[in-house]
DNA sequence: CGTAATTTTGACTCCGCTCAATTGGCGTGG
DNA sequence: CCACGCCAATTGAGCGGAGTCAAAATTACG
């Protein structure tokens, strides 16, 4: 008991610091919900930790942001305080290079974690965008860190996150490395697709939320080109695309796109 | 005193549950160098570990193990155990897709960490493949873990070696995603110069671990590409190259490849 | 020392890029 | 409500950079 109100007296500590315009506590609804009951937990940075620790471990986070599309979250180059947990809501990553050039890095969306890139060297290197309105819960990493030493599962979840985005990076490249556009395309919309069933979304019937240009950017291709192969893979019966809005017709055969070199 | 000795008690009870034929001590060979007087701490997993902590610290490296070259550390679906600092020599890391295609995912050398990948899954998703006769430090990583909650140095080590894994991806991606065949093999070419000299060794002259395959799957080009841009560095004064070993005329020129687009 | 592996170089091809024009969607303001 | 303008997406034509195929040269290694 007198450990647990050490610890909450800590938070607060942490909490005045940490206190900026940007993350300020939104008030009551801050408590509407939390981890315990969060549909996302699994997903997000409290997976695995069991019940009797969660208590203790949702005092991580410490605020509820809202972003409205177009706006970010924090921008390359910005001091790292947090790693964020997507509440609900969209986002792209990018990086800019010297000469000006957008990299997507990723796109994310509920359950999924931002900002770990900042942890290293205690700035982002790249920035975290919204592509519609979102909801992000705000974790401190000076609390994630200092919990993570006090709760074992709290730790382990960090790690495998942290592994987690190493591995899809990982697989990123192996796309970008050695896969035709055509390929690069459908390992995308599979993705996506595998994506949203585990959210509880439709498989097969989904609104993409970021451009052309910006898929192209992720996939190593240009925007027509993706048009293209939208316009290609619906001749061929795969798809039905409308602007922003993709029917996924046969997921086996866009799977098998993969499969043959 | 107590809480030392239960901290070295548990690391033999870890040691026995961990030990195997692939990665048993080598015998005394093991205290030669320890991760205080070794020269690569800084890059590796204890650096910024301070003095007085170190000396518990080092006990996470539970072996050395020698690698000859084409011999692997681990490999794609081994169960995951440990992480494996480099004491000396090179080594590659590549995934191996569905249909038998090799992606090098990262060059490696003196002072890095290898295997995080395998900290989501349980299992490593890549491989590792000395490139040269190396020398790992074996770091269990449920040891790792462990001392990570004692030693907050540590865990903020952890983090930070975790997240420039995630940023060194994230560069890779760029590279891939948006550079055209000569920009990549240039910053591939500062690249390897900067991390030479950061180990004492020179940086305008160097040999070549990989051969001309490993280079043009790290990059996403294949190996008649890379030899043909070889030769025309070489033509237009900005490098020598004969076989594997390279030496660099003309660092600057070489940047500049970077910034023209 | 001989065989295999790696590297280089050439000739040709083709996938994805560039440039350009058109269409469609959507918010804003008259 | 429609007209306008802006941005996103589509589609076409032509080009060029990197891939493919092939052969020769050089080196590594058992």
């Amino acid at each position: 008991m007198t450990a647990a109100l050490a610890i909450v007296k800590t938070d607060y500590h942490r909490k005045a610091i940490f206190m900026s315009q940007a993350d300020k506590p939104a008030g009551a609804r801050k408590f509407e919900v939390t981890c315990s009951n969060c549909n996302l937990r699994e997903t997000c940075l409290p997976g695995g930790v069991r019940t009797s620790d969660l208590e203790r471990v949702e005092n991580i986070v410490y605020a509820r942001r809202r972003v409205r599309r177009g706006e970010s979250i924090f921008a390359a180059g910005d001091e790292f305080r947090a790693v964020y947990g997507i509440r609900s809501g969209f986002f792209k990553t990018s990086l800019i290079d010297d000469e000006g050039r957008e990299q997507v890095t990723g796109f994310f969306m509920g359950g999924e974690i931002l900002g770990m890139d900042g942890l290293g060297s205690g700035r982002y290197t790249g920035s975290a965008i919204a592509l519609e309105d979102s909801e992000v819960c705000v974790m401190p990493f000076s609390l994630v860190e200092e919990m993570a030493r006090e709760v074992p599962s709290l730790q382990r979840h960090l790690h495998a996150v942290l592994a987690r985005e190493i591995v899809r990076d990982h697989g990123v490249m192996m796309l970008l490395g050695s896969m035709r556009a055509e390929e690069r395309l459908a390992t995308f919309l599979v993705n996506l697709s595998r994506r949203f069933v585990r959210r509880g979304y439709s498989a097969s019937d989904f609104h993409l939320r970021m451009t052309r240009e910006e898929i192209g950017s992720y996939l190593g291709l240009k925007l027509e080109t993706v048009s293209r192969l939208f316009s290609q893979f619906q001749k061929d019966h795969l798809i039905e695309v409308n602007q922003k809005h993709v029917r996924i017709l046969d997921i086996d055969a866009l799977e098998q796109v993969l499969a043959h070199k």
